[in-house]
DNA sequence: CGAAAATTTGACATGACTCAACTGGAGTGG
DNA sequence: CCACTCCAGTTGAGTCATGTCAAATTTTCG
């Protein structure tokens, strides 16, 4: 196992050199993650990037009452981290849980700030890799602002196909923001249509 | 009128040198906008980011049956585009509409392209730049799929101080997702407490 | 000043949640 | 391989949050 599919998630960018590959070799850590195990929890401070080499995450939030709600999915070649408490370095509200069992390369924040510093394509790639999670969390807000529950329903399965048959229903209602019970009701709706 | 506020803002970031802001002087455009004067319509290509020297902007989409869903506010030092837009050159579904008399500097996909292929720092400032407003935009997310609309005005309140008593409560109401009816009730329950 | 927009209010409608119960399938330990 | 548990999914009844529509009032701005 070696960090080879970060490469080629790089490849999408501003490829990187040999000095840049020869850097993320002796700094990033390949880890396996089991399914359920939490790779951030409440409280803590995120101090890592993680990308996904093989499995799914989800990331959440649990409220007063202990209900969780799913701010992001990350599966293969995907980015998963809490920005917010990354770079204040304050406790995360946030925990990142494996779905399945899983194959990760973190990166620390030292290592970040090292390669944002003396390689700049690290800030033109994450630039663009930031951008576009940007756009697509600004669609979701959109929706959540404008649209019923049955059309994110219908949006999400149609904009995450690799998703839908691979995680519980129940993980996609606390995605789009409804009660298990309520998106089954939209199920059962959908299908009679 | 010149391109000083801006030159200041960077200064959060990394400050740009002298050669840089020769070109930002020969590219950058500066701008008046009138109360109500769109900057983008739907359909149009959104071909330049723009940044708030003076006045107040809102973004918005518009559904089929006519009601605005506002996703963005940007007053003085911000900066405003649908990016979504601005990267694929597909058509917006947004309008960007000018609450106040504005004055604002505009650069376009051109020049952005230049500033990011041959002065890093953009490419370093605009990451950090998107990021935050990226982690701005999960706390938005997170809170509508998390939390009731007073909760939602109540925080709005707190986190943007310099905006609530500057714009409409049909405004608020169009942001956090409710109608201005609504909010109106919402305020009444919370004066009566 | 006058028109347009913002705000408030009330009656009513509907979307979405809560709670409790039941079913069926997947994983686990004996 | 069976018995067991746990979790996902479904269903229904009742409730609460929020939307709709219409009207009256106030504020804003040209």
């Amino acid at each position: 196992m070696n960090i080879q599919p970060l490469i080629e998630h790089f490849k999408n960018y501003l490829p990187l050199g040999d000095e840049e590959i020869g850097e993320l070799e002796k700094r990033a850590s390949i880890r396996k993650v089991k399914r359920r195990q939490l790779i951030l929890s409440e409280g803590d401070v995120c101090n890592c990037y993680t990308f996904v080499i093989e499995g799914c995450f989800k990331m959440y939030k649990v409220d007063e009452e202990g209900k969780e709600h799913n701010l992001q999915f990350a599966i293969e070649n995907g980015w998963i981290a809490d920005l917010g408490s990354f770079y204040s370095e304050k406790p995360s509200e946030l925990y990142i849980e494996a779905m399945e069992n899983s194959v990760v390369i973190q990166l620390k924040k030292e290592d970040m700030l090292f390669f944002f510093t003396n390689y700049h394509k690290f800030d033109r790639n994450f630039r663009v890799l930031v951008e576009n999670a940007f756009i697509e969390m600004q669609r979701r807000v959109l929706q959540n602002i404008s649209s019923t529950a049955e059309e994110r329903y219908l949006d999400f399965l149609e904009k995450h196909p690799k998703l839908f048959n691979r995680i519980s229903n129940v993980q996609i209602a606390s995605y789009i923001g409804v009660t298990p019970e309520f998106l089954s009701k939209i199920r059962k709706e959908i299908t009679s249509k």
